[in-house]
Order: structure tokens, then sequence, then C-alpha cells
RNA sequence: GCCGGGGUGGCGGAACUGGUAGACGCGCCGGAUUCAAAAUCCGGUUUCUUCGGAAGUGCGGGUUCGAUUCCCGCUCCCGGCACCA
């Protein structure tokens, strides 16, 4: 009778030598090559979900693969620890998000031993502490005095009854969450942080970057949204300054029949004055959320403000709009509109019964009717005057050409892209290091008065930050001129933590700088793991720091992640898994029901990391049934006694079978995980390949010598998805070293070699046969064995062979 | 609305560079073991079929000797859209 599987010993017991043994704490060793993997790090939310133990998971199969490579591993691990859930838990049971927050990272940093992942536990990070925010507060004075953050006022979410600002989230259908009043958009000041300064290198470098996925790289191409194109200004009757306007399609200018403004507009605003209907038309654009997808989706309104604009050049008038659809906060706040060939104007035009002029006409020469359809494809002007014939980019060339010369207009680079607003009307985040004078306006808080120190001794009433209501924290001395001065009461966007923390990993405990040489070691993250989600704002947000931080002399790394593996999320009942959602599966329970390597197997075999993966409580059981296998094959073969070694050449014929087996299985797991990371691929192979040891009965020495390098193979393969069982598992086979240090398995070429192979045979793409054949055999036999097999022979008969395809060492191809 | 991704048996998925569709697992069915159950082990499992085959990878077209894979159009689902993290 063999000893059962009992993960929760096994587990233990593994954990307890990689601890006693601190087997994953390094240091900087410049005779090493090092491997920084870093999985982006989790919210302290309370309890770990399925998304954390994917993401780790992942992370940490990605880290002891390479250790086994040889690899000098970094893998550290911490917390995002400022955010709004702990300022609503606050609000909820009137625990201090301090204390809320500590106590959630103890209980989930035991949650994240007992799945046995191989961190750095000396690095640990906390992005509350203030040990941490300083040097962010410090980063920012530094932007300041550099020009790279600047205030200006910008919309939130505002809810009228609470009196605050609502994140996006905490807007329901256009209501706050918990007064359920309309929320209205309120511009107030905020701080920016200039990330467009950076937007060319942003944009550029994406095309150095090999290691992430196209489509991360095309979501922050597009975000960047760099464009070419002019802007122009239009006069406007009865006023001394022009509207200006920003268009990529000049080539179109003579079909523009009107212009609309922002609500926000100083126009609208001017008409508005004295005329009660443009007011409440104002009024009532500003009742909605700031989030842009309500604005792009919401239905398109517009009233004529009743005044013009003079078309810069035909002379002719173009009526002035005040449209919901345009938004103050990108470009100048006004389009030219053309209806002719653009769809949304194309829409408002039908809908207000304004003029639809077609200026541009198919290059084909083919005619459209622009009253029936838009027409926004390039073509060749038309009803333009002297551009007439001109296709569309000659056409905006000559047109910016001609506004250059007058002096009305220039050829501008326009992006997407915003400067990023860091305030935060919150209490639960980094303080924004600045104090504001009478005297002296808004000025740094200087190096040696830093960090900041956010008071976590509150209480939390839900309606504003109570930093407002803190003297003790706000009043402050001017730290130009000593006056009575009132600090700032915003914090940052937790984007903010999150954009430098991989850095910070190399050493966290430095207390004299940002960063220090131990950066230079470790950094760039060779490795980085997390969600999709994130694959366009903490990414860029990450990408621009860096960068900052470069030009500050802190490093000489311009891009923080090298390698990029974008998993997918947990879904459950078809939606992403969140707290907010509180549609959560608790890992807790799986994990002693079945210990942490069956979550961990199931985790990675249920879905390629890439893909989304829906949650099911089906199919742990058998990720734990094979596991209870692979036991006890190991352990049956191991009490069997020691084996002695075998003669490669001597073996039988099943014998070489079990050995090609394996070493195809050791060549199959490798790419999988170094190339493809495909792990679910990678123990469905172990399955196979144990599936294949098994029917392998065999006590002879040499039967015996096979099993057990296959059962070898398999232990160490499976290692970085289920450590725990491995490490026990490689005892059992009779080892004195730990698992933990050895290398990955090489494949024995040799083993691979076949005599025969067998090809399938196709009679115009349908399977009819298969025939042996050996490996080397030449074109000629090939299609004579080929053609000779008797079912083929069926198809064939009484036919024409037109053509005959062979694909070596695959298939062949009979067309009749 | 815009940007990115996805759709293959009852279910999760495999097929890597255009070449055997359904590996591996779950579930289900049958059998062994058991007083019985759990656990375990063995076999079967895309659909239809006149048992020769035929159809089949979200839908409609196209390219090719050959398409899950490439191209065009659509549809549904998921993620992001700048204050969830």
């Amino acid at each position: 009778m063999t000893t059962p599987y009992q993960p929760e010993i096994v587990e233990r017991e593994a954990q307890k030598y990689w601890e006693d043994t601190r087997c994953f704490e390094v240091q900087e060793d410049p005779t090493k090559e090092k491997f920084y993997c870093l999985t982006m790090f989790p919210y302290p939310s309370g309890k770990l979900h399925m998304g954390h133990v994917r993401v780790f998971t992942i992370s940490d199969v990605l880290a002891r693969y390479q250790r086994m490579q040889g690899k000098y591993v970094l893998q550290p691990m911490g917390w995002d620890a400022f955010g709004m859930p702990a300022e609503n838990a606050a609000i909820q049971h009137g625990v201090p998000p301090a204390q809320w927050t500590y106590k959630n990272i103890d209980d989930m940093r035991g949650q994240l031993k007992r799945l046995g992942y191989g961190y750095d536990w000396t690095r640990e990070i906390t992005t509350c502490r203030p040990e941490y925010y300083r040097w962010e507060q410090w980063l920012f004075t530094k932007m300041f005095k550099k020009g790279l953050v600047y205030r200006k006022n910008s919309v939130v979410n505002w809810d009228p009854v609470d009196k605050t600002v609502l994140a996006n989230e905490q807007v329901i259908d256009g209501r706050g969450w918990r007064s359920d009043a309309l929320v209205e958009r309120r511009e107030i000041p905020q701080w920016f942080m200039k990330i467009t300064a950076y937007a060319d290198e942003l944009l550029d470098e994406l095309d150095r970057m090999p290691g992430w996925p196209d489509s991360v790289k095309t979501m922050q191409r597009n975000w960047i949204g760099r464009s070419e194109g002019v802007e122009l200004s239009f006069d406007v009757d009865g006023e001394d300054e022009p509207l200006t306007v920003y268009t990529t399609r000049p080539d179109t200018l003579l079909g523009v029949t009107y212009m609309a403004v922002a609500a926000e507009h100083p126009l609208a605003s001017k008409v508005a004055a004295d005329n009660p209907d443009i007011a409440a038309f104002i009024a009532e654009c500003k009742i909605s959320d700031a989030a842009e997808a309500t604005l792009e989706t919401m239905e398109k309104k517009g009233m004529s403000l009743g005044i013009s604009a003079t078309h810069p050049l035909t002379g002719d008038d173009i009526p002035l709009w005040v449209a919901n659809f345009v938004l103050m906060s990108y470009g100048t706040g006004a389009v030219m509109a053309v209806p002719g060939h653009d769809a949304r104007d194309w829409e408002f035009a039908k809908q207000h019964g304004l003029p639809i002029r077609q200026v541009i006409a198919p290059a084909d020469g083919s005619d459209i009717d622009i009253e029936a359809a838009v027409y926004v494809d390039k073509g060749v002007l038309v009803n333009s005057g002297e551009f007439d014939g001109l296709d569309s980019a000659a056409a905006c060339d000559a047109i910016a050409d001609h506004f250059e010369k007058s002096g009305l207009g220039k050829r501008k680079v326009n992006y997407r892209l915003r400067d990023w607003g860091v305030s935060r009307q919150r209490y639960w985040g980094t303080p924004i290091p600045i104090v504001y004078c009478d005297d002296c306006g808004a000025v740094a808080v200087p190096e040696d008065q830093l960090p900041v120190v956010l008071p976590e001794h509150v209480e939390v009433t839900g309606s504003g930050s109570p930093l407002k209501d803190m003297p003790e924290f706000y009043e402050t001395p001017c730290p130009k001129c000593g006056k009575d001065a009132r600090r700032e009461t915003d914090t940052f966007d937790t984007f903010v933590e999150s954009s430098w923390y991989f850095a910070r990993y190399a050493c966290p405990d430095s207390d004299t700088a940002m960063l220090d040489e131990r950066a230079s070691y470790w950094t760039p993250v060779d490795q980085y793991t997390g969600g999709v989600e994130h694959a366009i704002l903490h990414l860029l947000y990450s990408r621009f720091f860096q960068r900052v931080m470069r030009d500050e002399g802190l490093t000489d790394v311009s891009e923080p992640f090298t390698n990029l593996l974008t998993q997918g999320m947990v879904l459950k009942d078809g939606a992403k898994m969140s707290k907010a959602k509180g549609n959560t599966v608790d890992p807790q329970e799986l994990i002693e029901k079945y210990g942490a390597d069956t979550v961990r197997l199931f985790m990675m075999f249920a879905a390629p990391p890439e893909q989304a993966l829906e949650w099911s409580d089906d199919g742990v059981q058998g990720s734990f049934r094979f596991l209870k296998r692979f036991w006890t094959a190991v352990v049956d073969h191991a009490a069997a006694g020691a084996v002695e070694d075998f003669d490669a050449d001597a073996l039988n014929t099943a014998q070489k079978d079990l050995r090609r087996k394996t070493h195809q299985t050791i060549a199959k797991i490798s790419d999988d995980l170094s190339r493809r990371h495909s792990f679910n691929t990678v123990v469905a192979a172990s399955m196979e390949l144990l599936n294949a040891i098994n029917k392998f009965v065999d006590d002879s020495a040499a039967g015996r010598a096979v099993a057990r390098e296959a059962l070898q193979a398999v232990v160490l393969m499976l290692s970085p998805l289920v450590p725990h069982i491995c490490h026990a598992l490689w005892r059992e086979l009779g080892h004195e070293s730990a698992l933990i240090d050895q290398p990955w398995p090489d494949v024995d070429s040799s083993a691979l070699e076949v005599d025969l192979i067998e090809l399938v045979v196709q009679v115009n793409g349908k399977l009819r046969g298969r025939v042996s054949i050996a490996v080397d055999a030449d074109r000629d036999a090939v299609e004579a064995q080929a053609l000779a097999d008797e079912n083929v022979q069926r198809f064939i008969a009484g036919k024409d062979i037109r053509k005959v395809i062979v694909v070596p060492g695959r298939l062949v191809n009979i067309v009749v």
C-alpha cells in the first residue's frame, strides 16, 4: 500500500523548505544573468480572487521555468494600496481606510504564501506607506520645476446632492450611486502631467517593442492618435476673435455648410446671455456624466446660435451651432462640419435640414448621390473651384499651402492623447505636495519637508474629503515666504503609484533616493504579466513615468517592460470578476479542499493565458484526479526499487517508443513554455506522457529505466506549474538535492529518430487512406505507394489524374 | 459611437508556417471492483447514414488541389474609452 497523495502535508513541507533555504531571495550579482519576472501588483481588496490566482500562477510558472533555464530570477510582490474601495468600506463600516487596508494586506499575503509563489518577500512594497509615496511626491516637485506639471480646469462628475465628485464607476445611468441625483459635468481646477510632451516618443518606440502583443501596441497607437492636419480660422460676425478649428481633411473644406461649438464654448455662453432657449439647451447639455462612452453614444443634439462665420475661401456665410457632441476638452472646442463626407455631420445635417454639399467624387469616376448616403472615402475634388480635379492628398497639400501663405491657418500635428489629470478629490491617496500661498501662488513642497504624510486616523463620511476638515493638515506656512498658506487637499490618481513601483522593487529600502544603482541591475522588467484591461492606461502611464525618471537621471532605461503577456480575465456568468460587481469566486475553499497545486493546475489547464476564462467549478476535480494518478505512478515506481542505466541502442520497440514520446514531449513543452506561453497544452502533453507511461508495463531493468526517465521528465516539466507535488516526488525518486535547483531537462535527439512515418492520402482534398512509408523515401516512391492504396484506388479508378501534390512528411493529395 | 479581442462536440479547449478537425480534460453512457456508496480502473462518446459514405469550426461570399487558419461583408459576445483597479 503506497502513501496516498495528501496535498496539505506535501505543500506545507515544500513551502517550509523554500522558506528555510530562502531560495527566492536575490541580491544583485553581475556574474549572473538576471531575469526580472513581474506581475501587476494587486489592490488589497480583502481576499484573493480567481483573476489574481490566474495571473500570479502564470507569472510564477514563467519565473520557475526561467530559473530552471539557469537565470537569476527576481519575482517580487507588493500592494497597490491606495484607492476608492478603502473609502467605501470606511463609509459602510466606520473602519479607517488605513486600518482596513493593512488588515487586507495581511490576509492576502497569507493566501499568496499558501499558493506557493516564489516571491522575494524581502522586497514587499506597500504604496500607502510614506516611505514609498514620498518619492512620487519628490518626482512631482521635480516635474513641477521643469514645467511638466501644470494646473488647469477640467471636467468632473458632480453629484449636486452629496456635493461631491464621483468616479465614472459611481455614476449609474447618469445618476449618483448613493444620492440617485442626476449627475452634472462641472469644471474644477486640477493638476495635470504633460504626457503629451512624450507622445511622439511613446508612439515611435512601439515599433521597436517585439516583446509586446500587436493588439496592445495597436491600442496604444490608436489611443495616442497622432494625426496630421490643418488648423484654420473662420471669422465670426461681430466678434474680434476668429473661431479656430482643426481638420485632418482640408480637402473637404469647400464642403463646409455649418460649424458647431461645445456647450461650454465662450461663443455659446455669450449668445446664451440674452437667449433663454440657448441657455436652457446649454444647461441641459451639462446634465450628463463625463465618460467618453456616454458622450459618444448620446443622442446628437444641437441648436442654431443665430450667428454666422465666414468661409475663408468662398466668403459664404456659415451658420454656427452649439452641439452636445462637440467637446470643449478636445482640440479647440469647435468643429467645421462637412456633411457630405463625414458620417456624424451627415446625420446631423439630415436631422436639422442643413445643406449637404458634395466636394469629393470617387476616384474611379462613378456617380454617387450625396443626399442618399455619405461618402467618407478619399477621391477627386469637385465643386471646389480652383482645387477641382486634384486628388484628396494633393488637395490637402494645396489647401494647407494656401492657408499657410495667407496666414489664416497652419499645418498641425494633433494627438488624441490628452495630458494626464492626476488630481482626485479623495482622502485615501498620496497628498499632492503643493502649498497655495496668496502671494507666491502654487509652491512645491521642498525636498527636506517631504513626505507630506497622509493622516491615517480619520473619520470618512462620504461627502467630500476629510482632509478638507483637518486644519492640522492643511494649515501650513508658505515654504517660500513663510506666510500662512494652505496645503493642497487633493490626492494623486492611484495610477501614479503603479507607474513606477516596478522600478522601486529593485531598491525598496532606499531612503536617500527614489532609485539607486541596484535598479540598473534589475530593470527593465524582462517579463511583465497582467490583465488586458490595463492595455492602455496603466501601461502607457508607466512608459511615461519611466521616461520622466530617465530624464531626471535616475535610470538609463526608457521602456519599463521588455516582454508583456496580457492574460485574459476570469469571467463569471459572462462578466468580469470584480469586487465592485461582487461576482467573485473564492479560491480559498478550493485550496482547502484540493490544495494549491490542484488550483494552480486547473487555472493553467482551463484556457490559454491570453483568452478570457469563463469560470466553472466543474473540472477542478479532474485536475485533482490527475495529480493523484501522477503521485501514484511515481510513488509506485520508486517503491519497486532503484534502476540501472540503460543502453539506448539495445532497447526493444516499446521501450524506444516510450523514449521517443518522452523526448518529443520535452521538446514540445519547452517550446510551449518559452516561445508560445501555452500552458494549457503543457498540461495536456504531460497528461499524454503520463498516460503512455501507465500503459507501458515492462518490469525488465531496461523497461524500468526508460519509465523512470519518463517520470522524471514529467516531474521536472510540471514543477513550474505544480511545484509542491513535484518537490516531494523528486525526493521520492531518490534525489538528495532539491528540485528547485534542478536544470530543465534536455532533448535527446537520437531518441526522436524514426524509420517509418505515416502519410495521409487525399483524393480531391478528402481523406481516403493512410500509407506507412520509409522516412527517406523519394517523391516517386511516395506517389506510387499512395496510388497503390486499396481505398484510394476505389476513388481514382477510371478517372484521369490531373495532379499529385506531395507535402513531405505530411500528405499526398491526388487531384482527379 | 470609437479602438482591441473572441465565436470549433453537451462543456473547457487542441489543431504552432494553408495540409488528417475535435488532442487533453470535464460531463455523460456502459463495464470492473464493492454488501452498498465514495474513490479507483477499463471501454465508448461531433451529427446524420442506405454503413459505401455524407455534412460539419457564428452567418454570407471569395482565393486555393486543399481554409478553423488568408481576403471581403455581416452578426453576436467580451475588454478599454482617460475618476474601478
